[in-house]
DNA sequence: ATAATAGATTTTGAATTCATAATTAAGTCA
DNA sequence: TGACTTAATTATGAATTCAAAATCTATTAT
């Protein structure tokens, strides 16, 4: 029997592209921090490349709202405001919610199978008072769900969205009881999705980004407040 | 009495930002065709810029989904194709569901005063069978309401999605009935924006994407054919 | 004639260069 | 000392340059 040789196309990547995937990690790492200059020349060096890509990432990195461009005096990592969590929130709800009506319709039992698994994960996690483990399982299985949705621009935005708000890290200012509640809702998720019950998982994961909006305008404040 | 003087902050611009500015209308002018090549050469002596604020453009609006970038053979401007229909119109409709539901909050009377007058521009339009007139002033329309969301964000990712789908002038395929469907459309949601229902207004709103949707599917059908 | 190859030309991607704007440092005067 | 000027330095934005890749053209062989 003889096996057929499966062919992928050659991907080029052009170096702009290139550092604008390793650059957006940066963000969330937090080693390119809110408020602070993005140090150019730096990067430049870093990453062993010259000004020219570097700029066009850098201007794609300000199309997705990362950073932000100022005339002649560079580039600025955009700060997170209670006006941005405002507005960015809704977008991400709206845009969560129609990713689980459409996974729903699109997901096969062996995806549902995988996500039920990163879902115990998490719960291991949570039960070991472990918040990176959980954090990092927890991107993943919202993660699965928008893949599910088969809809290669919705995850672009979504994920875009996502790491605008990831820079703030209110998991660690979540409460206990925050927590559990979140663990919950994640049940009631992963339920509705075996159901395939689009509606309800629509709107269940539009109350779960509302909670998660709250958490990280609670962490905002608290973090006003100690500067 | 003495009028305070409005000073407004001097705006300075960077080539490459007001490059994308001017290059976006003209894919929905259709100087730039779906499929062709983006000429970087003829466009760069056109504005009279060099190659280096055109490219980081092109990389921005290779961002939005406007071109695409093939590595070594340039950019091309990205066609329409039945899948990318089926994956923006459901966002778009998300999107426009969500700025009816703010817009309904925040609107002020003076705005949907504006806004009725819009619309009895567009139904004299109508009445006249001037298509792009009615085409524009239609624009128009969700554009004030888009704005009442007070939500910049929101408008961005809007008008995005828009310019993508606006390059299919499924208008000139309008059936009568559709277009007298959509004007029917139209006056339920202008009289929706004055109840302030927001609930009703984004359901409208969402539906009236949907039938869009499909008349830019049943736009490329026939585009298909001819060709 | 058609297909294949080699060379010339053009286009592309990215490094470099250069003028200008912004920032910092040094100097001047009250 | 401290505010104000001015010069030096640095950073930025955009034009130019240059090597490599792609495309086109001419030539040869079948």
């Amino acid at each position: 029997m003889t096996k057929e040789i499966e062919i992928h196309a050659i991907k080029r990547q052009s170096l702009h592209r290139e550092l604008v995937e390793r650059i957006r990690p940066l963000f969330i790492s937090g080693q390119l921090v809110p408020g602070e200059k993005v140090p150019e020349r730096e990067l430049c060096s870093k990453f062993d490349v010259s000004r020219t890509p570097m700029r066009e990432a850098l201007k794609v990195l300000a199309a997705d709202g990362l950073v932000r461009l100022e005339p002649n005096r560079g580039a600025w990592v955009t700060k997170i405001t209670t006006s941005e969590v405002q507005e960015v929130f809704p977008i991400l709800g709206a845009l969560e919610a129609l990713s689980g009506e459409l996974a729903c319709q699109f997901i096969t039992d062996a995806e549902i199978q995988a996500v039920r698994e990163m879902h115990e994960n998490m719960l291991q996690s949570y039960r070991n008072r472990d918040l990176p483990s959980y954090f990092k399982t927890n991107q993943n299985i919202h993660h699965a769900i928008l893949l599910a949705a088969r809809n290669d621009t919705l995850i672009n935005y979504c994920e875009t969205l996502s790491t605008r708000m990831q820079r703030a890290r209110y998991l660690a200012n979540m409460t206990d009881a925050r927590w559990a509640a979140a663990v919950s809702e994640h049940e009631q998720i992963i339920q509705t999705l075996e159901a395939r019950d689009g509606q309800r998982l629509s709107k269940i994961l539009l109350e779960h980004m509302i909670h998660k909006q709250d958490s990280v305008l609670r962490w905002l404040r608290s973090a006003e407040e100690n500067e």
